[in-house]
Order: C-alpha cells, then structure tokens, then sequence
DNA sequence: AGCCTATGCTTGACACGTCAACTATTGATC
DNA sequence: GATCAATAGTTGACGTGTCAAGCATAGGCT
C-alpha cells in the first residue's frame, strides 16, 4: 500500500533504486500521455503535433518569415528533420518557402492564410487540452512544477 | 527580466496564455532532452533507448518469459511496434521467442544471455544518468516532482 | 582572384510510434 | 459441432527523430 502509482503501472514488485529513476520514469510516462492526448487534439484537422509547431512558430514570426533551421531551433528536436516537415506543410499549402536574397544559402518560410486559418481552428482545442491535462493540479502544484522542471533543464546544459 | 527560462529558450516574447500551457511545453522540452541524454548512455552499447526497455522488462520477467503484447504493455507505448522492436533484438540475439504450447496465438519472448550482459554493462551508468539529471534538485524536490506526475497521470485515466 | 572554413540546408539510411487491415487461434453460443 | 466474436500478433503505410555525408553559398585571409 506503499507503492506509487508508477511501482504498479509497470508492475515490477522491486522499488525504484532511487528517487532519481522514479522520477526519470515518471517524467517519459507522463510526457508521453500528454503527447497523445494533444496527438488527438490536433489529428482532427489532418495535422501532426510537430507541424502544429512549425505554424505555431512561423505564426508568431509574422511577416518577415523565418529561415529553416532557426525555426528547427525552436522547436524540441535540432536539425535535419525540419526539412522533410516543412516539405510535407509546403505540400499541403500551409507554408511557403523562398530563397533568401540576401543569403542565398538561406530557405525564408512563412505561413499562408491557409495555415493561418488551420491554427486559428486548433487555439481554442488546444488551450482546453493544456488546461485539461493539468486541471486536477492547484494553482501553487503548477507553478511548483514549472519550477521543477525549469530548474532540471537550466541544470543540464 | 520576468521572462521565465522556457519564454527565452523559445524566443517568443508573447507571455503564455496560461500557467497550464507553460507548465505543459516545460514537460515536453524537459522529457525530449533527458531523452536524448538517456539516449546517447545507452547507444554505447549500441541499443535503443527502447530495446532497453524491453530488455529490462524481459529481465525483469525472469524464466517464465512474457508474451509479446504483454511487453507492449508494460512500455510507453502499446500495440504494433513491439512486433518489429523485438524482431530487431532477436536478430541481435539478445532476445529469444517460442510460440506458446498452451494458447498457439501466443508467442513467449526470453532474454537471452547475451542480452542480459548488455544489458547488465549499463545498470551503472544508467543509474548515474539518473542521478545527474536531477542532481540540482533536493531530495523534497525530487518528491515533488514524483508527486506531481502522478497525480497528472491519475487524474488523465 | 584563390583558398579555406563555416554556415544553411538537403538527402539517405535506419529506428520508432500510430493507425488500419489481416491472419491465426480461442472460447462462447446456439 | 458449426458459427462468431474476442484475443494475440503481424504487416503495410506514413510521419518523425537522429546521425552522417554531401552541396552550395558566405566570409575571412592571403
């Protein structure tokens, strides 16, 4: 009557060999629910959570656009995969993309009035899930838990 | 000056609407870098974050080995992708699989050995990478942070 | 001008996660 | 005992994360 819930969410008899790993575990299982839970938010428009994102990002950026792999640094993962979502939101005429002028190497993105309206159609959705997902936690539990987690990224570097 | 870590990290000056939203894209960003981190511990090995998983549970499982699905079951996610998750390990040799006498639908996976050596070598630098993820929080904080991402998972269903 | 390194992507290869459709068994029901 | 729904896995298709390699353009140096 000990356990935690994780203890018997994974249904291993033997405790966690520290705080640290329940912890850890605890963080990927609920991170992850999450992630699913806003996957469905957002797969109701014929849209992925990472190309829900972008727009978010290229939306913000306003009219002057943003280069490929600025907004690739905004975004959870770095590098190389943001060319083959972006090719994908450019497909569905979400995105447009053109050669910078003045750096040639660069790729200038910007979001259409299409993928304007799209995300416009999720705000409302996606701000009932955030509050959802977090409504059984107080106002204090919320704060606490930016802190936490705000604390554990400064620390990793 | 107010800007919380997550509001620069992102570069959008735009405050969030909500201590929800904040604490929800704080959860994503921490989870994807202690990922990686945990990621590049186990790649020495030349495993996956997720074959180690399995491996784990398998250990976990002891002689009577688990049935497929019930593995699936124990992880993160569900379903279809264990199949080729664990192809891929029996073709390492780490695993090994018999379809089960008593119900013929079934089939029994064991970790072999070899995988339980491989899987041994990382216990230690796993539980340093856990400890070193959180080494900048105390030991109420930690609590905290265990207490709080299990009442957002029982309160998700 | 000519060369060298850095920067900004792009591409190929492989590992997943996810959904939907399909096969093989089981077990329950008539 | 034949039929049917449920269960356990498998497979195909698509989106994405990650690493390594490759290409074009910039900028600095000589």
């Amino acid at each position: 009557m000990n356990d935690s819930v994780l203890q018997r969410e994974i249904r291993q008899n033997r405790p966690f060999r520290s705080l640290a790993q329940e912890a850890m575990l605890g963080l990927m299982r609920t991170t992850d629910l999450i992630r699913r839970t806003f996957g469905h938010v957002v797969e109701g428009q014929g849209i992925t959570l990472q190309q829900y994102n972008v727009l978010r990002i290229l939306r913000g950026a306003g009219d002057s656009g943003l280069p490929t792999l600025e907004i690739g640094s905004r975004m959870i993962e770095e590098s190389p995969g943001i060319t083959r979502l972006i090719d994908r939101l450019e497909a569905k005429g979400w995105v447009r993309r053109e050669r910078c002028p003045n750096d040639r190497r660069q790729v200038l993105c910007w979001i259409t009035p299409a993928g304007l309206a799209v995300l416009d159609s999720l705000d409302g959705p996606m701000a009932e899930a955030d509050d959802r997902a977090l409504s059984m936690l107080s106002t204090d539990d919320k704060r606490q838990l930016i802190r936490l987690l705000d604390a554990i990224r400064a620390g990793s570097r």
